[in-house]
DNA sequence: TAAACCATACGACAAAATGCGTATTTATTT
DNA sequence: AAATAAATACGCATTTTGTCGTATGGTTTA
C-alpha cells in the first residue's frame, strides 16, 4: 500500500484528488490538512506515509514554506506539487524548497498515479508543461532567487574565519589551536554564530552559511 | 612579517629558494623540513605560519599528501607547490588537495614574491604556464580523477537512507523516528558508517560520502 | 549447511557540543 | 563622552556524539 496524505485548503479539490486517486486500490489516503501548519501537527502523530500531495496557496502556512519543513524534519518523505498556478516562481521556489514533483490539478487520474510511482521509485514527475519552464529556468539561471531568498546575515570575518575551520570537521580544540585562542573562546564564537543564522548546530549552520555564501 | 616554511628534500633547492627569499626583507623563514612528515611534526610545536612552499616530489610523504593532510588540519595556512615537474597529474592533484598556488622552481625572486603576497591577500598565484595547464584541465573535466580517487566504498541502502537524514542535521532521535527505530540502531548505523568511511564525526562522513558520491 | 552480512537493539563510558550567564578589553560609531 | 560592536575568556548544566562490547533474527552467499 502506497500512504499519502493530502494537503489543500479547498474542500472541493480535495475531493477532487480524492476522486482520482480512489481508482487505484494500492494508494491510501491516510489523512488531510488544510494548511502547512495542520499537515505538521498531523504528521507529529503519524508521519507512517510515503507521500505527500501538496497545495501551494494556503492559508497560515503555504505549500512551500510546508515543503521545506516537511523535508528538513522527514527527508524521507516525497512531496508532490498538485496546484492550478504554474507561474515560474512557484515552480522554481518549489523545487528549491524540496519538491519531488509537480503536476497542474487538471491531471489526469492515470497520470499522477503514474507519478506518485515514479516518485517513490526514486524518479521525480510532472506534467510536460512544468517540464518545459524547468529546463527553461535551468538554463538562465537566477531571478527571483538570490535576492529575494536571501536574508541580510552577516558574520564577522573571525566568526567566518571559525566557521571556516568548522566545516572541515575540526574539533573546538584543534580551531582553537589554529587561532591561538582559547577553546571557551571558540564556543562563545560559534553559539553567537547559531544565534546569528538561527541554527542549532554545526551542520545547519554550515549549510546556512553556504546557501548564503557566507563561506 | 610573513612567515614561510619550506619543504624539499633536496638541500641545494632548499637553498636556492632561501636564496630567492633573501632579496625580501619582510619575508621570515621560520623552519625548514625535507618531507611532509617532518613538516606535520614541526607543525604540531609551532603552526604560528602564514604560509608555506612545498616541493611535491619527496620520500615518506609527499608534498601532495602533505598538503592534503595540513589542509585538513590547519585550513588557514597558505600553500604554494613550487617543484620542478609540471605534469598535469601533479598539477590537479595538487589543486584537489587544496593548494593556493603552484610554481614550477625557475620562478624569478619577485615573481614568486608577488605570488606569496597575492595568496596572503586572498588570491591565488601561478605561472603562466600551469595557469594555462589548469584551464584545460576545466574544459576537459574528469581522466585520473574520478577513477583513481575514489575507493571501494560500499554502503548499505539502510546506511545511505541513515546517511542523508544526518547530512539534513537531524539528531539521532529524530532520525530514529523517522525510520521507526530505535536511537541505539542509529547508532550503530552510523558507528558502521564511519568505520566504513574511515571517519570520526558527522561532517567528515558526509563530506567523504559526497565526494564519493554516495549520497 | 556454514559463513558472512545486514538490520535491529541495549548498556556503558568518555568526549564533544550546546545553551546560558557573566566579564574585560579594544575599536568604532554616534 | 557614551554607546555599541567585536574579540576574548571562564564556568556550569545538559544534551548529543563517538566508541566499545554484546546479542539476536533474517538473508545472502560461498
Amino acid at each position: 500500500m502506497i500512504r499519502v496524505a493530502i494537503v489543500d485548503d479547498n474542500t472541493f479539490l480535495q475531493k477532487a484528488i480524492l476522486d482520482k486517486l480512489s481508482f487505484f486500490e494500492d494508494i491510501e489516503v491516510k489523512f488531510r490538512a488544510f494548511d502547512g501548519t495542520e499537515l505538521l501537527e498531523k504528521l507529529e502523530k503519524n508521519h507512517h506515509l510515503d507521500l505527500i500531495l501538496m497545495d501551494i496557496e494556503m492559508p497560515k502556512m503555504n505549500g512551500i514554506e510546508a515543503t521545506e519543513a516537511v523535508k528538513h524534519k522527514y527527508p524521507q518523505l516525497k512531496i508532490i506539487m498538485l496546484t492550478v498556478f504554474d507561474n515560474d516562481e512557484n515552480i522554481f521556489k518549489s523545487i528549491k524548497a524540496g519538491a519531488d514533483g509537480y503536476f497542474l490539478k487538471e491531471v489526469n487520474p492515470q497520470e499522477l498515479y503514474n507519478g506518485i510511482v515514479e516518485t517513490l521509485n526514486g524518479g521525480a514527475a510532472m506534467t510536460p508543461s512544468i517540464a518545459l519552464k524547468t529546463l527553461k529556468l535551468l538554463r538562465e539561471p537566477v531571478s527571483f532567487d538570490e535576492s529575494v531568498n536571501r536574508e541580510e546575515i552577516t558574520l564577522t570575518s573571525r566568526e567566518i574565519e571559525v566557521l571556516e575551520q568548522l566545516s572541515k570537521g575540526l574539533k573546538y580544540n584543534a580551531i582553537a589551536e589554529n587561532l591561538f585562542l582559547s577553546a571557551g573562546t571558540i564556543r562563545k564564537h560559534v553559539e553567537n554564530i547559531y544565534t546569528k543564522l538561527q541554527v542549532h548546530n554545526k551542520l545547519e549552520a554550515i549549510q546556512k552559511a553556504k546557501s548564503n555564501k557566507l563561506i
